[in-house]
DNA sequence: ATGTCGAAATCGTTTCGA
């Protein structure tokens, strides 16, 4: 099973690079982020065509996630408030389409696009750490729940010096400051592992480029695009990749798609291996 | 400090957000 993630920076504006990057991809689900389009505009169609499904929550202009699924999409789940109360989760953070969930292959997963927070110690900063802080009330709630976790998306933060091409010079600052990694690293506990780790351990390898200063030309990246996997999917992840080709299109997404390839659901023998391991 | 994008409103240039 292929999940990838991809900031796309307007469905619309991106829609032929986003099918073509599909058609050769074959993911089995793609969520995608700053969709930026109302959902009575979404082009549904374009996708449904393919084959696919498609759940998405957005708004006009700004911010709005997707998911694209070949799998019937079940129990889809809207912002924080899909699983918090309306106590948990104030009306600034409601107002902001970020986060949409769905059951797919028995999988639970969590698609997200977390605020930039502009400046360190901003108003947009503080609200950056507020979402933070909802999304993890938000994990301990799917925590508990049994499901196998897979959380994906454009976090807008750098959790170590290794995912920045010039750490001395940006650490500290807005996507790699200590309160920011902080904040993430608490919402994400300890059950949930970056995939792309797994596989891959050195650094230069970026999922975005700043469209300012000439980055995607002089490979000034960050790598701020992940996937989360809990244990069980740990356990049968074969692959995580960075299509960053696709920056190099024309009118290119500032991301690049990341994907990752898991043996799901788990062949009936190893089933049986990890019982007979249980003894 | 600034570069470039995408979208919307103020409709052709400006403003906001990233």
């Amino acid at each position: 099973m292929k999940i990838a993630t991809w900031n796309v920076n307007s469905i619309r504006t991106r829609l032929n690079q986003v099918l073509d990057w599909m058609n050769q991809t074959k993911p089995n689900v793609l969520c995608i982020q700053e969709t930026k389009v109302n959902d009575s505009l979404f082009p549904i169609e374009s996708f449904t065509k393919q084959g696919y499904k498609v759940s998405f929550y957005g708004q006009k202009a700004y911010n709005g996630v997707a998911i694209i699924s070949s799998s019937s999409i079940n129990d889809v789940r809207f912002g924080f408030e899909g699983e918090l109360n309306k106590e948990q989760v104030s009306e600034k953070i409601r107002n902001q389409k970020r986060v949409i969930s769905a059951l797919i292959n028995d999988i639970r997963i969590v698609n997200l696009y977390v605020p930039n927070g502009s400046e360190v110690n901003s108003e947009k900063f503080f609200y950056k750490l507020e979402w933070l802080e909802c999304l993890y009330k938000y994990l301990n709630v799917l925590g508990q729940r049994n499901e196998p976790l897979c959380i994906v998306g454009d976090f807008n933060i750098a959790l170590e010096a290794r995912d920045i091409y010039n750490p001395t010079r940006l650490e500290g600052g807005i996507m790699a400051s200590n309160q920011e990694r902080k904040a993430l690293s608490k919402a994400l506990g300890n059950d949930l592992k970056d995939v792309f780790r797994i596989f891959e351990s050195n650094s230069k390898h970026w999922s975005w480029w700043n469209y300012r200063t000439g980055a995607w030309d002089r490979d000034h990246g960050w790598r701020i695009d992940h996937i989360y996997l809990s244990q069980e999917l740990i356990d049968q992840a074969q692959s995580c990749l960075i299509n960053k080709e696709t920056r190099g299109n024309e009118k290119p997404s500032d991301h690049a798609p990341v994907i990752c390839e898991i043996a799901w659901p788990p062949s009936p023998n190893e089933i049986e291996e990890d019982s007979f391991l249980l003894y």
